[in-house]
DNA sequence: CGCGACCTTGACTAAGTTCAAGCTGGGTGG
DNA sequence: CCACCCAGCTTGAACTTAGTCAAGGTCGCG
């Protein structure tokens, strides 16, 4: 399923803080796209970090469904869940580097608070994220939903051209909505001038300021 | 807007714990029905335990919509946000009984573990919650976002007729439809004999394997 | 070049909203 | 104590939005 790379103990130059536990601990493997991270129901036993590429958590229900947690980008922290097994299925959404480490390897090596501390601002951030999704699902139509992903996703991104990680459906999941629905806005707002998409994965913003009225609306 | 009732430092015995610090320090206060407890933007100074009563927190935009935050209950600690200023404003949905504890006076009083575990605690809670919230809100039709709502209602209770601390506007915007939707699911549930409703603020269910059916749908 | 996955588009349908009346029940004043 | 009043709830009919189903297009890859 997953393949180690290489360097065992490497803390890649560009993540490393002063006291960077998890840099000199963490494990450095490559997952390819579509391959699972960790699903759920397994134990809570490692903290990643993402050091490039797109990882989406999932639940996957009885039905079919599957409510999307979020979406993680570069350098994010994630897996940091509350319980002892995993509630999410985490996935790669493309090709992706990821430095695991064992939560039991950073206590043993002193890193108790650091910890702590990694797992108390990933959960407020998650709680942050989860505030903002909740609103964007309550009372926001179709084109206000997608209009507010994309602008997320341009905020994110100091490129002019912002790539898409995900699919169509994955952001029909997230938003709620069906796949059809977020073609037909995002071709509406193309339409619009708004916004101008060079290939489905790949889209500029030609009206910043239209774009965040929709997405506040 | 808030009066002081008269036992100061009153821990009520049904809430007290072996080092329960904030019953000993907090201070009781009484909000009226519709009061506001606090509001967004002040300072997230004090840590609030709701002795009796329910309390809602919700967020005003702009545009007038109000999309809730939360429902808090007997019992359960509120207001812990996570910055320095509170994002969501807390208001007495019943007549409540509040205590209320300083932070400092917490930290003061050697409670600096307890009231982090307080925060860590409701913090989780709180984002448990949020995901279950999300979870409704994404692809559930609006009888299964109702029959879900009143399931969780009954099962925070354990009397047989359950009380609803809320009306229809609440309801509706914490699950993101119409109060005339909502009301219409309601006659429905109720004509198909899952639920029946004494008054608008109270029910009793008659089919708890129908209701789960459709809660989880 | 052609296949397949993914995206877009169209026509129709279903679900929920909107607008507009009516109803109900709990509280108040005569 | 009763009648009235009014906020909050329910109901109905027309309408709007997003979903469904089905077909066609596009892009990247073998």
């Amino acid at each position: 399923m997953m393949h180690m790379v290489n360097e065992f103990r490497a803390a890649p130059r560009e993540l490393s803080q002063p006291t960077d536990l998890m840099g000199a601990i963490g494990v450095r493997m490559a997952f390819a796209k579509d391959e699972e991270i960790y699903g759920q129901g397994e134990a809570t036993d490692f903290v990643y970090r993402l050091v490039h590429g797109t990882v989406r958590t999932s639940h996957f229900m009885a039905d079919g469904r599957r409510p999307i947690g979020d979406f993680y980008y570069d350098g994010e922290l994630f897996g940091l869940e509350t319980r002892s097994q995993h509630g999410l299925t985490a996935e790669a959404l493309s090709d992706c580097i990821v430095l695991v480490a064992s939560r039991k390897a950073l206590i043993a090596a002193g890193g108790d608070e650091e910890l702590r501390q990694l797992i108390w601002k990933a959960t407020v951030r998650d709680l942050d994220r989860a505030r903002e999704h909740l609103s964007l699902l309550v009372r926001k139509s179709a084109s206000e939903r997608v209009a507010s992903f994309l602008m997320g996703l341009a905020d994110r991104c100091c490129d002019e051209v912002v790539e898409l990680a995900m699919g169509r459906q994955d952001m029909a999941d997230y938003l709620g909505l069906t796949i059809e629905t977020v073609s037909r806005m995002i071709t509406q707002l193309q339409s619009a001038k708004v916004v101008e998409f060079k290939s489905c994965r790949q889209f500029r913003i030609t009206d910043r300021d239209a774009l965040l009225d929709m997405a506040a609306g």
